[in-house]
DNA sequence: CGGATAGTTCGATCGTTGTCGAACCTTCCA
DNA sequence: TGGAAGGTTCGACAACGATCGAACTATCCG
């Protein structure tokens, strides 16, 4: 099985995060995994915004994700099934994601 | 005068805040500035992490936070006055900067 | 087995960013 | 008038990051 590193809860940094979160793509697929939990990365490829994501860019992504401590993953067949660690975030850094869930919806409706 | 260029709060978009808040130095003045408003740009410097770094890269990264909306300044004198923009960033974005600031303070509790 | 599906890894490219020192510009003050 | 203080701009440099295509791995299915 291929490594999946991720860091514990109390290593998450907010800078990493922010970082995670400095990027239009990253920031639709985390937006996109919070109303549709449990996402294969194949079908966080259909996102709008992400069609045209070669597969080595999208899979360069998920990792940045998983590294900062945004996402985490297991794999079911050849599938591998993301979601975001909201509680895990929730308890180190309380109202962020949620702020920046509300934000990223926010800038979409402005269109 | 000198140019100050900043964006419209309709325009602060959030990749761009949270390319500002990706930043160690960038967090560390956002938080001082959170506890006492008003700083000039030498008082920032003096902060714990900033003591060393040139007067040109501080200015670097005070350029970055007014560009992407999180900070305003004026002139005073010789003296630039820098403050956050708290109210266009709280109705643009709710909760965001107090949560980034909740976790500023979390992290530095951790020491 | 062999092909199809789903992701990863690698190397390359190219733009961005953090950092510095030196030079410069503004404003104040002695 | 001439420093001095506070910031900005510039050029350089190294590190990083987003992107791609190609090659590779792992799993499932016929």
């Amino acid at each position: 099985m291929r490594a999946m590193p991720m860091p514990d809860v109390s290593e998450i940094d907010l800078a990493g995060v922010m970082h995670a979160f400095a990027d239009p793509s990253r920031l639709a697929i985390v937006a996109a995994l919070a109303h549709m939990p449990e996402q294969s990365c194949d079908d966080l490829g259909s996102l709008a915004g992400l069609m045209s994501m070669a597969k080595s860019t999208r899979s360069h992504h998920m990792r940045v994700l998983r590294e900062a401590g945004v996402t985490a993953a297991r794999y079911e067949g050849t599938r591998k099934i993301i979601w975001l660690r909201r509680e895990d975030l929730d308890s180190r850094f309380p109202g962020l994601l949620d702020a920046v869930l509300a934000g990223v919806d926010a800038e979409a409706e402005l269109v």
